[in-house]
DNA sequence: GCCGTTTTCGGCCCGACTGTTTTCAGTCG
């Protein structure tokens, strides 16, 4: 059973429990059961009791239950609490300002157990009777039905990259050394994200006037002193957060989260008898602050390094920051080549030459050319004869080309027996062999995982491509069982990519860490069609830092040497 | 429900904003 469906499993028990007025640690220990499945790379219905057990945050009850879904693929408490409410329950506590409280009154009180049945009676004024609820309230619940019918769920990051990036601007204006800073999980580098959060250092509380005036606002949903809420016609929502400049490394701290990782480091905090809070890090018994100024000096002050934000996720950054066993994340300019690019010659937009000479402005030493193969005919695939000829200008244009070094190189389909698109001989002339998934998309897993065992095995391949197939919201991974191709792709000494096409980002962060934990050597590609691409390095950049990725682990790291030393190593 | 260099019981992160309150409950991050 996949770990997001697990994951989705506790998350309704912790939302369910919470209607019932439950206890909020046990609430919250389900919520965490949640999160640390959804993150973990191998699935968690393959451990055995003693390794799930050592997961911090997994305990026997919880165990139990993974186990349960794992051998019956059900789960009776689960069932149980269903009973109490009807299924759609849970969709009121997705509207903003209706919490927990608010839908088991709603339900208990006037028995609405869906937001159609809200709807009415908002619309209807029969919630202003309830204490707490005036007439007020019952229209901002009416729009919050009308947005959350409108919303279609999380933002991609690089879009509210982008976002973000437009508001700081606006919010600069006439000031340039303004420090606006990205927190939340847009800082932490997340895929997606549910909300844009900016950090404004300063006192001057013109700057959240100026913010909820931004061009972009649909409305305002909030603004005191020292924050304010807006919901932008894009459907995003943005926060600013406004604070001094002596509590700015605090607040960076804060703000970017993850929960797991700000409560843990607040339990370090108060072991150690401080306090840690937005604004600073204080003494508990005097009160007295001890930082607060810059995040290096809030982690100092709790005996830490500096932990990078893309590891802020509760995934045993703590512990290792503890023991000076932080990894030393790759970076951009770590990146020394890409291997994965496409030209006129199948259904890339720019020629030979001007994709080299984009990919030497980007600041790469080398570029792989790897057009499609001839299966995908809609993409003017590639047959033998056009591999091989293609190969020949490659090597020409290398030839003729300074600063940057080309190589002749294909992206080869997987066809659904797992048998390669080209014949063995022609894509043994090749420098490299990118093989990829395009085609029926629906096999079983035990089929897609055969398929691609199968071109891990070819002694001619040297990565897999986008390995999970997925398009971020618009099409899910094809089944494969990941931990079986992570296997045999260390086993054969076969490269996984992480795709930087911000649709895909395939592999994700927590496959990618597998890959890593696992041995398997991985390259970051851009997948370009155009001169402009390989600027989405950044994005496949910032998953291999989410997976705890150093330099030594990514092929496209290497010199062109050292990597053409490093391809097809294991092979006999 | 989880966890333990003081604990196997008794704790568990913290503050701002809103609406409906006249001192606070609920929601959010």
């Amino acid at each position: 059973m996949d770990n997001l469906v697990i994951a989705r499993v506790f998350s309704e028990i912790g939302d369910l429990l919470e209607l019932k007025g439950e206890n909020p640690f046990k609430i919250r220990a389900y919520r965490t059961a949640a999160d640390i499945v959804g993150q973990t790379g191998e699935r968690v219905t393959d451990l055995t009791d003693a390794e799930l057990r050592a997961i911090p945050g997994i305990g026997k009850t919880v165990a139990t239950k993974i186990r349960e879904l794992a051998d019956t693929g059900q789960l009776a408490f689960l069932k149980e609490l269903l009973e109490e409410f009807p299924p759609t329950i849970l969709d009121l506590l997705r509207l903003q300002g209706v919490g927990p409280k608010t839908v088991a009154r709603l339900y208990r009180e006037l028995g609405i157990g869906s937001v159609d049945a809200l709807e009415s009676a908002a619309a209807e004024g029969r919630l202003r009777g309830l204490r707490g609820l005036g007439a007020k309230k019952e229209q901002l619940m009416l729009r919050a039905v009308a947005e959350y019918r409108r919303r279609e769920g999380r933002f991609p990051m690089p879009d509210v990259q982008d976002i973000a990036d437009a508001l700081a601007e606006h919010l600069r204006g006439t000031d340039p050394d303004l420090q606006v800073t990205p927190v939340g999980s847009l800082r932490r580098g997340c895929e997606t994200c549910g909300d844009a959060d900016l950090l404004v250092a300063g006192t001057d509380l013109a700057v959240l006037e100026r913010f909820t005036a931004y061009p972009g606002v649909d409305r305002v949903l909030g603004r005191g002193e020292t924050k304010a809420s807006v919901l932008l016609t894009s459907g995003l929502q943005a926060d600013l957060r406004l604070v001094p400049p002596e509590s700015v490394g605090a607040a960076l701290q804060y703000f970017t989260g993850s929960k797991a990782h700000n409560i843990a480091l607040r339990d370090r905090a108060v072991q150690r008898g401080l306090k840690l809070n937005e604004y600073g890090v204080y003494q508990l018994d005097t009160g007295e602050r001890v930082a607060g100024a810059t995040e290096p000096e809030v982690y100092a002050a709790l005996a830490l390094p500096f932990i990078p934000p893309e590891l802020r996720e509760g995934r045993g950054e703590i512990a290792a920051a503890d023991t000076d066993a932080l990894p030393h994340l790759v970076s951009r300019s770590d990146l020394r080549g890409d291997l994965h690019a496409h030209t006129t010659e199948s259904d890339g937009r720019a020629d030979l030459d001007a994709m080299a000479i984009a990919a030497r402005e980007a600041g790469l030493e080398y570029l792989a050319i790897t057009e499609h193969s001839k299966s995908l005919a809609m993409a003017n695939g590639l047959d033998e004869r056009r591999t091989l000829a293609h190969a020949r200008r490659i090597r020409e244009a290398d030839a003729r080309l300074d600063g940057i070094t080309l190589l002749a190189g294909i992206e080869c389909d997987i066809l659904r027996d797992g048998a390669l698109d080209l014949a063995e001989d022609c894509l043994a002339e090749l420098d490299i062999v990118v093989a990829s998934v395009h085609s029926a998309f629906s096999q079983e897993e035990r089929e897609m995982t055969d398929r691609l065992l199968r071109a891990v095995e070819s002694p001619v391949v040297d990565v897999i491509g986008h390995p999970t197939g997925r398009l971020l919201r618009r099409r899910d991974p094809y089944r494969v069982n990941i931990e079986e191709l992570i296997g045999a792709a260390a086993a054969h000494g076969v490269a996984l990519e992480i795709n930087s096409q911000v649709d895909r980002l395939d592999l994700c962060d927590a496959h990618a860490r597998l890959a890593r934990d696992r041995g398997v050597p991985v390259v970051i590609n851009s997948d370009a069609h155009a001169t402009n691409a390989f600027e989405l390095l950044r994005w496949g950049i910032v998953v291999a830092r989410r997976a705890w990725l150093e330099p030594e682990h990514v092929l496209n790291t290497r010199s062109v040497a050292a990597l053409r030393a490093g391809l097809r190593c294991n092979r006999n």
